[in-house]
DNA sequence: TAAACCTGTTGAATATATTGAACAGGTAAG
DNA sequence: CTTACCTGTTCAATATATTCAACAGGTTTA
């Protein structure tokens, strides 16, 4: 996956209304640097183009986090999610292409009994969700709880976690992870 | 906002259980120059960043939009969300501190009637929720849609949209919205 | 007891990014 | 027309990043 770092800045530069010498003063940069990163014949040190962003202001992170244009589906459906796995836990997920977005979110439906399994899982990742019906044991790290409607969880995916059925209720979360984990 | 690109490097690396020659070896650069970069003694240019990233394998996205430290609070019984606004619209948030996460989850409730106003919003980020009862309509660009029960969306939030409630019934929501928006 | 193989760090040479000043073109005002 | 002030680009000088090779410490093998 290439990154266009020039053609970037470019855009986001005139997409604010600013010229090179205007942003490389907000920026305390000088302007042939401004020109010479936009047409890519130098790579600024991410020092450099930390300042130049400042200058806008923008973060890094949305800077490299790309905003493609063109029109995406925007509504789903409950009957078009995307159901991911099918077994005693049903994975309905918004939307089609977890790797081109930031965010996947599902509607977890958990059968009585049903188990992410004993080798805990393990991504890097934030995530959380909101239980909305029956009973669900959550343990990640070295804690577990059951929680009931209405609880909620958030935690790093780097801690080995697992999600776990108790009772005799079909369990139901929505939950959401970024960036996406399948 | 600062941004600690040797540090966070170094606890990627380590997390990948990668030493900075293995590390340096599949991403084309020199052992010297990884070290360098974990000190801060060097500002990589985005170029061999790049270069150093693939070797892992991660995005510069990620790389700076992740989150780095691990959070203590894991579990949010109901009735400690946190409300963050209450009026004819009542989000309750997962967490308390927005800004150090990744991830903003909120379980939204709409009264009938309820707007987030003609002034559509705007703000960089991706969002998306489902509908877990009553009737919103979503308008997001030029695009509006009723959702139900069971439905969802899922869009760039640069792009201008609007939540408003139809018919008698409360609506409720579970959202998510990376990086969060208050 | 080395000797061999890791680890991360450092110094001097080299490649690259960044600067300040000059350049070329466009537009508006006198 | 000239003068002034924009725009973005380019050149040579300089500051900085990156490399290669050596170093110091730790662990394993013989």
């Amino acid at each position: 996956m290439e990154f266009d770092v020039g053609a970037r800045l470019r855009a986001i530069r005139e997409m604010h209304g600013l010229s090179q010498r205007e942003l490389a003063k907000r920026a305390g940069v000088s302007n042939a640097s401004v020109s010479l990163i936009e047409q890519n014949r130098s790579s600024p040190s991410v020092g450099s183009l930390k300042k130049v962003l400042d200058g806008i202001p923008m973060s890094l992170a949305d800077f490299f986090s790309m905003e493609q244009a063109p029109r995406e589906q925007v509504f789903f459906r409950a009957e078009d999610l995307t159901v991911i796995s099918d077994g005693a836990i049903r994975y309905a997920q918004v939307g089609r292409d977890p790797e081109a977005r930031a965010l996947q979110i599902l509607h977890e439906q958990y059968q009585p009994g049903a188990d992410t399994g004993q080798n805990m899982l393990r991504h890097a990742a934030e995530e959380g969700g909101v239980v909305l019906r029956g009973r669900l044991e959550v343990t990640v790290g070295d804690q577990r709880r059951i929680l009931g409607p209405g609880d909620a969880y958030y935690f790093n995916s780097r801690l080995p976690h697992r999600f776990r059925t108790v009772g005799e209720e079909i369990c139901e979360v929505v939950s959401a992870c970024t960036p996406p984990s399948f």
